[in-house]
DNA sequence: ATGATTTTTTGATTTTTATCAAATGAATTC
DNA sequence: GAATTCATTTGATAAAAATCAAAAAATCAT
């Protein structure tokens, strides 16, 4: 059941059979329908979230408006990172947008036992600094691209996100409005 | 020599005389002249650098241009992401804006000790959150604010650059042109 | 200090994107 | 399948910021 979860994980740090039962009590999986929220509004977030099978976007409200922060496909992690590191109420909240399987790791699992445990503890640094390399990544190109070069990167990069996600939350995502995507959009298709 | 650097670690992670004497042969110190690079283009990252006195900046070219990315000031670290954990060349540049004293820790030391010390391992962890937490602020500033907002933010948090910075670095920074920047300032200054 | 260089400001114009409004198209329900 | 709802496109206009150009102010070197 966890077999395609460890083997992520693997990638990582070496994950054997001990890691695997020091690591198995922190562990959760559930199946959340589509539209259901993995993590909401309010809620502190203690997990790191992973989508087993199905798909997800964070986003949070600004001005009444939902804006769209990262989407999670397949075999990907998702968190808050400002709930998770400083113990707060989360902003964010995490979407399905198809049914989904989620498993989840209670931050006692990832940060208590990285106290005590070398191999978890080499899973929370790599992890971290991948999170810090796509942070990295998606503020140079919010900064430093045109809204044509972020959508045609975005395209390039998960072509499956446009047929998954309606418009408005890709927008949102690349910083603009579904307007000027849209007539982004018209443009592309030459 | 490194008082003043190793209780800016001790927030990260507890360090005792075992752990300074660990990390020891990983550190050096040397000091910069203003307008020398820290880190060079090309150069791959292959330490994090902490400004023991001076103030540095990070940028790198786009179209010709300098980008700025990121001010380091004293007891900060900086280092290139990018570099750092993809093992390729750096294409940030970091370079002092007054004359500085760095001490700076090879990877050998952060990375290749947390394999086989719990206390580097904590301290590499919670450097990297730190980092985390930082990227994703910033990232909400620049995706949520205007560049007033931005400018204005700057002002309050870190003061001390409007003295130390031409004007051209912090509008690179907040990833607006100068003219602009001279525009906006015109304003606040009411 | 004086001239040279660099930095900052100001002005006119263009480009990019947001905003407001309405029309079209697609999906869902009764 | 007509009615309702939701998503996307198109149009007109406004706002924000970039660009190009030049003037003013500040800094630096001799």
């Amino acid at each position: 059941m966890f077999d395609n979860y460890f083997s992520t994980l693997g990638q990582f740090s070496f994950f054997g059979q001990a890691e695997k039962e020091i690591l198995m009590p922190y562990l959760s999986i559930k199946k959340v329908p589509k539209g259901a929220y993995i993590l909401n509004s309010e809620e502190e977030c203690k997990h790191i979230y992973y989508l087993n099978k199905g798909f997800a976007r964070e986003f949070y409200y600004k001005d009444g408006k939902e804006i769209t922060e990262w989407f999670a496909g397949e075999n990907e992690f998702c968190f808050s990172i400002n709930s998770y590191f400083n113990n707060e109420p989360s902003k964010l909240l995490i979407e399905t947008l198809e049914d989904s399987e989620v498993i989840y790791m209670h931050k006692d699992g990832l940060m208590g036992l990285s106290k005590t445990n070398l191999a978890i503890g080499q899973l929370a640094i790599n992890m971290f600094a991948r999170s810090l390399v796509f942070s990295q990544e998606r503020m140079n190109s919010i900064l430093f691209q045109s809204a044509k070069d972020r959508y045609i990167n975005l395209l390039e990069r998960q072509p499956e996100i446009i047929q998954k996600v309606p418009l408005s939350h890709i927008a949102s995502f690349l910083g603009i409005t579904q307007e000027t995507l849209s007539r982004i959009r018209a443009k592309v298709n030459d």
